[in-house]
DNA sequence: TCCTGACTGTACCAATCGTTCCATTCCGAC
DNA sequence: GTCGGAATGGAACGATTGGTACAGTCAGGA
């Protein structure tokens, strides 16, 4: 890898940047079946055979799009919930965590668009891409799975991971709603103020949970 | 309207009637974009031309589905939710209130999948039945505002409102997310025992706004 | 028997779909 | 300057899109 293919791929790197750009805004817009490659061209100002030089076919470019859009909003996730005050309460760390999450959304809310879009159009041929947010999402819960299990100390064992799987399960799935209803109504739907109803709500429902 | 025209209309209201049937079914998987008049045909049995006998076109075929699923979910909703046992503590009327929408969803899930991919997919050109959905959620979250606002007596006149408005909307929208969540592993997802925690949960967070 | 209006079947339209092909351009290495 | 691979430009492909036009079928009323 002389400074030749550098140069080459960083010219290359960039096109194939504009065209993703290009993609996920379009995704996030019209769906699936609603990102035509006429349409990302255009908006790319890149030529139709441009994107098969970068993307074998339609499939593997939305793959792609959902990969980039998860990493973006993973980065900002962690960034947002890094600044995690010390010897908080359980109250008060939710709202931190409920907080970071809200933010993340309103800065990357393309990955979890397209995400829900995926999710609900079931095409007989499953689309690559469907799978891979299948996946992500999974991790998540996992993650915000374990996570939880940590802070549920005082809970026997036994019903520990049952009762954190299951708010987990709540909490990422709520915040999905949330998000969604945002995207229904931005200007009257207040998020902020949601967000940090759920928080209230995740810590309600750890007591009658585990009492 | 003699007995020649009925049974005119019987037909073509049969004739209508599977068109609707096969592009609720269609559009509930593809989403706009992916419901192509030709599948409709195929699947319904009718030629493209008996459906823009029906339909103005399109948008119009759309709309109608929207509407008529809205009335079968509704219809199913009432059914699920007339049975209220009398004399129920708070918590126990919202535990029946979310199991009514659990199984109203579970049952006619159509409504919500096609108007949740009409509420993401934002095409430059609204379309009617994007609209047409966002004028029933409007209504059903404020039906849902004022029976919470009938629940909260003892809460002052001034935040009586407020507060309701605040706990119907995360409901509506966190009833959506569990639905969600459901699309996206129904094998894995436990849709009926989530509900149960969003009783719980929103039980929980009326104490805490309350007090 | 003929008329009428609801519905169906066929053919057609321009536009767009995803994809392929291939000639051309660009640019660093030699 | 020449070579080679990365990348672009443009044309063309067969299939499908939403929509229109129109003749034909059918049943019931006059």
């Amino acid at each position: 890898m002389g400074p030749r293919t550098e140069r080459r791929q960083q010219h290359g790197e960039e096109s194939r940047r504009r065209i993703l750009d290009a993609t996920v805004e379009i995704a996030a817009e019209r769906g699936y079946e609603g990102t035509s490659i006429a349409l990302v061209s255009e908006r790319s100002g890149l030529p139709r055979s441009s994107i098969y030089w970068h993307f074998r076919d339609k499939d593997d470019l939305l793959a792609a799009v959902i990969e980039r859009s998860y990493h973006l909003w993973r980065e900002r996730l962690i960034a947002a919930g890094s600044a995690r005050t010390p010897d908080l309460d359980r109250a008060g760390a939710l709202r931190e965590i409920t907080a970071a999450i809200a933010a993340s959304l309103l800065d990357q809310p393309e990955f979890l668009r397209l995400g829900m879009m995926l999710t609900l159009e079931r095409r007989p041929v499953e689309a690559k891409a469907r799978e891979l947010f299948v996946g992500i999402r999974n991790e998540v819960l996992a993650f915000a799975t374990r996570e939880f299990q940590t802070m549920l100390a005082d809970v026997s064992a036994a019903e520990r991971e049952a009762v954190a799987r299951k708010l987990a399960a709540f909490m990422l799935a709520a915040a999905d709603g949330l998000f969604l209803a945002y995207q229904l109504a931005p200007d009257t739907f207040d998020l902020l103020g949601q967000f940090e109803l759920l928080a209230i709500v995740v810590d309600a429902a750890w007591d009658r949970l585990t009492v």
